[in-house]
DNA sequence: TTGTATCTATTCATATTTGAATGGATCGGG
DNA sequence: CCCGATCCATTCAAATATGAATAGATACAA
């Protein structure tokens, strides 16, 4: 490697960046913490030293000459790095361990958090995870956990939300069953068989609101996991509900009555704690979920 | 943007790396010109500031630990673009400016280096750039030209050379012209129309080693322009030598007799004075040409 | 084992960098 | 036109970073 052309004050490179970023020693100044007149000298060491004239003092505030237009994307670039390299920093920083205990439905549990699970022990090695499987609202007030991963928007003014995607759940079956009734309305179709949650009504009449003539009796299984509902259906012989982004990975399952029906629209949260927010690990956290599951 | 993941010593990432690469304090020191102590210093205010430990002091010597690792790769990246700036800003330096002549034959000056002159008014714009358009070897070492590009490596040992590719010279002509001689071989035709480079019988003696019986009246014309040579064997008519990626612009030129023809190889030089390597104008306008023209 | 070479850590005097305070300049609005 | 707000440049004392010197540790070879 050659380092003589990196002999220059690192520092002053991003002092360059912030102050033509923020178009003032000034305003570079509050923006980075330091003073004024910091920020001015760091400017004209860095141009002492290349012998280029970054900027021109226009008065009040400064503007890019043509050199420091052309060298701007460096430091840019720099800075970017920098950025990773600090936010990698921070998850590998010592005092940010402990446990943070994680809400999840079963299906976000095994699909989309367990591909996760070695990029996490990379990100923050030192953060021991728990895990809450269920689709029980955990409540976060109590802290029966600290991060959450809904699909309803909690109504409480005091949680940290953030939406970092949607889904569409449809009915589905295993694709041997549904050629029994393709091209039927639900309508036509007398003795379907369904999987349901529980024993509330809340499936039952989202159907009969599309016309799907459904009785109670129709429900063969009720079961609250979502896994096992999802290994029935690929047994055949029965449909229900599931996330279209779920059903894809599994060629053999298909939507039933598309035409005649309407998907149900989940948008999904990451819910978090305010208090909380603070916590460096359950930031880390709550930011690489963030990150990751945003699609 | 977002500052606050900027505000940690970007000079001490830059000790992280060196430090990382050179294996140890004191190695690093050296290379970028520092004391070990600092060196050393740096790399504690560094890991207390990100509270991440970097290195293991394993006996002589530092050795990165995993976090350190993980790091390494992101302030490899802000070396990088550092170099890169420091690169483009010595180009932009208010210090390197005048002129430096470059000598090349017209085909280069024509076809090589005139798309490039827009962007070396950016890398270097205090340079202005004599060109020395000719096929004569011109004299370096009385500063007829700085830096000049050579098709014969230069025996003097006291001249810098950096070879920067090579090229093949075939017999070109107009298409139309060659398929007169199609799938004949160059002793059954008899009156070929050549251009020569001068009245030197090298070029003749070239073709009759490869069994081509030339004689000195099918020299039609004698010119040592290249630039002009074309300009005729595209008239059609006429051969004449061409390097092959400049025949290859040409899509009505072809080369020929390629079955019996054995092309000259052309090793393309890079010259420059070695007193001249101290200049800093003379090692851009050499570095950039190095860069620009080596495939 | 001992000697040599090379490393890191520490000390301390020096050099550099920093920010608060201040002065002077520029812009925009009554 | 002046006033207030905001900017940059300068000054100077305080904080910080630096290198030479030195001490202690480790590896390697005779």
């Amino acid at each position: 490697m050659d380092w003589k052309h990196l002999q220059f004050d690192w520092n002053h490179a991003r002092a360059f960046l912030v102050v033509a970023d923020e178009g003032s020693l000034s305003a570079a100044g509050r923006a980075l913490g330091m003073s004024q007149p910091t920020l001015g000298r760091q400017i004209a060491g860095l141009e002492a030293q290349l012998k280029v004239t970054l900027f021109e003092r226009v008065g009040k505030g400064l503007s890019l000459t043509q050199s420091g237009v052309r060298l701007y994307d460096y430091v840019k670039q720099m800075a970017e790095a920098a950025n990773q390299f600090s936010l990698v920093a921070q998850g590998q920083s010592n005092d940010v361990s402990g446990e943070v205990c994680i809400s999840l439905t079963e299906l976000d549990a095994y699909f989309r958090f367990a591909p996760l699970i070695s990029k996490f022990k990379e990100y923050a090695p030192n953060i021991q995870l728990e895990l809450q499987v269920s689709n029980a609202i955990s409540d976060l007030k109590r802290r029966e956990a600290d991060v959450a991963i809904r699909y309803q928007r909690p109504a409480q003014p005091d949680l940290i939300t953030k939406k970092i995607g949607s889904e569409k759940a449809y009915l589905y079956g295993h694709k041997d069953y549904i050629k029994h009734f393709a091209n039927k309305a639900p309508a036509d179709v007398s003795n379907l068989q369904l999987i349901g949650f529980d024993r509330s009504d809340q499936m039952k009449d989202y159907l009969l609101n599309m016309d799907f003539p459904v009785r109670s009796d129709q429900f063969t299984v009720i079961c609250k996991n979502q896994l096992v509902q999802l290994q029935m259906i690929l047994q055949g012989g029965a449909l229900a509900f599931l996330p279209d982004h779920i059903a894809a990975r599994y060629p053999e399952l298909e939507p039933a009555f598309v035409d005649h029906f309407i998907p149900i629209e989940l948008d999904m949260w990451l819910v978090c704690h305010r208090e909380l927010h603070t916590s460096k690990k359950v930031r880390l956290v709550f930011d690489f979920l963030s990150e990751q599951l945003s699609a």
